[in-house]
DNA sequence: TCTGGGGTCCTCTCTCAA
DNA sequence: TCTGTTGAGAGAGGACCC
């Protein structure tokens, strides 16, 4: 690193929050710092989303079963986990950014990459802005992030990993804090790190390569670009290898379109009923209408993605001609796909899952002729519905869009629970998570 | 020895129309 | 009218990321 006058080109930043979640926790909760804690589901089937440096010592890590990390950190301490204020959080912390830049691409609540090309002039090199971010969050928000400064996302996100301290069974070692990769230093600095470092490398690819004698970057790197094609694709494999090379064109982009919007639940036991699947997926369907209208998109492409007790998951999913935002409309159609899997369902459901995707902002989404939501009688047939419901639906796409819109701000008033799908009243024996609750898998207390 | 939730992207297959 | 080709779009599954 130095503090001299590094390159221009040197305008990447990753900035990662340091255990994000568990971090919240403790700053909120001063008793549980220094110990080890585990953010995440406690139920039998949960998971870690995030835990301390402490309970990392112990072997835990990010999207380990809980049942597992329990075993390895008996004294570890659970926190469901409050996403709201996570959220909170971030959202001060890119108001930090936007100090700095405009050009900002979030990846999750606590990460971010930044191009700085612009600020330069302004707040000295890309190093000085990364450790001014660095200080300004610990000054304003008592937390710990990690920055990667380098001349591409690839770099700058590996960097902010050799930023960040490290966890030993003799306690916590403090990173840098802030690590910069020189264009010069970038091969030096890749080709000895794992193959599994590289993004888009995961188990499957991994276990891939080990099997061609592939584990560490620079073998990636030697491999040749048609062999990494034909072992993974065309555009796998030509991607994995311009990586190795450092070749990584990829702008940091602020803003980019939301693609989907999903909601999914796995439950605490496997339901092996449709009609009671239904439920849960009316309640599913409600909340992706009700995420889809506040971010003022709609989609014509419903999805219902099915996980068995032997883990598993099939997809269903079906293209309707008028894009849609409306949790009934949603809910109809996703039932009308549970309907043909009626079979393979008594076979015991452990997850279920909504996702409506093909998505257009709510202006650009009218087709000639085709007004929003206001399908055709023979369109409802081929969704599926039936004449009684065909005939609730003859509400008008007008009509429709006032009564979510009423539904919208009562719930803006009066909380998420004030008003919801009718099928759902008296039918507190669904246990889907509520608004708020852990995200992490069924806690356990369920029935 | 169990595997969350919200996403994105890629590949393969099939169908349909030109 | 039939056959072959090609490309687009839909659907399904898988891998990956945080």
């Amino acid at each position: 690193m130095s503090a001299g006058s590094p390159p221009a080109e040197l305008h990447v930043l990753h900035v990662d929050m340091d255990a994000f979640f568990a971090a919240v926790e403790a700053l909120d909760d001063p008793s549980l710092a220094g110990k080890p804690l585990i953010v995440g589901g406690s139920g039998a089937r949960g998971v870690v989303a995030s835990c301390s440096y402490e309970a990392r010592a112990f072997g835990v890590r990010s999207a380990m079963p809980s049942v597992q990390a329990r075993r390895l950190c008996p004294a570890a301490i659970f926190v469901d986990g409050r996403h709201s204020r996570y959220q909170e959080l971030s959202t001060q912390l890119h108001a930090f950014f936007a100090d700095f830049t405009p050009v900002i691409e979030p990846i999750a609540l606590d990460e971010a990459y930044l191009d700085v090309r612009g600020a330069l002039r302004l707040f000295g090199s890309a190093v000085d802005i990364a450790w001014a971010i660095r200080r300004r969050v610990a000054e304003d928000l008592r937390l710990d992030c990690s920055v990667g400064v380098a001349r591409s996302k690839l770099i700058a996100k590996l960097a902010s990993r050799a930023a960040k301290p490290r966890a030993e069974r003799t306690g916590t070692l403090p990173g840098p804090g802030v690590f910069l990769v020189a264009p010069e230093d970038e091969i030096p600095f890749l080709h000895p790190l794992p193959a599994s470092a590289v993004p888009g490398v995961g188990p499957a690819t991994l276990e891939r390569l080990r099997r061609y004698g592939i584990s560490t970057v620079g073998d990636l790197a030697v491999a040749g670009r048609g062999s990494l094609e034909r072992l993974l694709g065309r555009s796998s494999g030509r991607q994995l290898h311009d990586l190795a090379w450092a070749r990584d064109e990829r702008p940091v982009v602020a803003d980019r379109p939301l693609k989907s919007v999903g909601h999914e639940e796995t439950f605490a036991h496997d339901d092996h009923d449709l009609a009671s699947l239904q439920l849960r997926a009316v309640r599913m369907a409600d909340s992706v209408g009700r995420r889809l209208r506040a971010a003022g998109v709609v989609g014509r492409t419903v999805t219902v993605k099915v996980r068995f007790g032997d883990f598993k998951t099939i997809t269903r999913s079906r293209t309707v001609p008028a894009p849609i935002s409306s949790g009934p409309v949603v809910a109809r159609v996703a039932n009308s796909l549970l309907g043909e899997l009626e079979a393979e369902i008594g076979r015991g459901v452990r997850l279920l899952g909504v996702t409506v995707s093909s998505l257009a902002g709510h202006e650009e989404s009218q087709p000639p002729g085709l007004p929003h939501e206001q399908l055709s009688f023979e369109q409802q047939l081929r969704v599926g519905v039936d004449e009684t419901a065909e005939k609730r639906s003859l509400v008008d796409s007008a009509e429709r869009e006032l009564l979510d819109d009423a539904i919208d701000r009562v719930r803006q008033r009066f909380g998420s629970s004030a008003v919801g799908p009718a099928s759902l009243v008296d039918r507190g024996r669904i246990d889907l998570k509520q608004e708020g609750e852990a995200h992490w898998g069924p806690s356990g207390r369920t029935s």
